[in-house]
DNA sequence: TCAATAGTTCGATATTTATCGAACTATTGA
DNA sequence: TCAATAGTTCGATAAATATCGAACTATTGA
């Protein structure tokens, strides 16, 4: 079994965080699985190669922005809402609100 | 005179206002200015070299994160928080407020 | 048992970025 | 007029990062 591991929520860095948001292709994945909800890894289609995928996943998973439960064959994610909500009140929010507005 | 560039509230960009505040230098910077209010470069000690600070001041104003003004022999520093407010609304202050929360 | 599916890891590469010191520019106050 | 002050620009460098393809690993369903 893949356990991958996520960082605790009293220990996210705001900085990491902001990192993991600021590039265009984890902002549209973070998007998505606002939007759609938990998805696996496949089901986004960030029209970027298998491994640059599974890269930005992990930026996002090491920053405590998603959590990846594995299911079978692959990986559901999803936004780690209340953890964030709890560490860093109305940051998520706020980004998923701007994203709506900008164009990315 | 100096008058450098800034980009208009309209046409700014979430990713790179991120990726302005995804810096721990940039964001002591900008947490000094919301608490201190306008401020020289100088003012903020930045412990990095003159050269570098500059970069990091540049950074900061054409993400539209910050407004400068040229004073004299300086430049007055502040956040751009009504524009930011109006692009992205409740994003700085979510920022701020766990900035405060966070170590950095 | 084994092929198919879903991601990860590895090695390579190109780009971006943070950093510095030195030289430069602009403004003011004496 | 000129020295002092405040930043900027330049050139260099080291580190981080986004990207890819190929090889690998883990899980399931036939």
């Amino acid at each position: 079994m893949r356990l991958p591991n996520h960082p605790l929520t009293e220990t996210l860095s705001l900085v990491r965080v902001l990192h993991a948001l600021s590039d265009p292709v984890r902002l549209n994945l973070v998007q998505s699985l606002a939007t759609k909800g938990e998805q696996a890894c496949g089901a986004l289609n960030l029209n970027v190669a298998k491994s640059t995928a599974s890269h930005h996943f992990r930026v996002l998973r090491e920053a405590g922005v998603i959590q990846m439960r594995p299911d079978g064959t692959q990986f559901l994610n999803s936004l780690r809402k209340e953890d964030l909500e709890q560490r860093f009140p109305g940051l998520l929010d706020a980004v998923l609100r701007a994203s709506k507005a900008d164009d990315i």
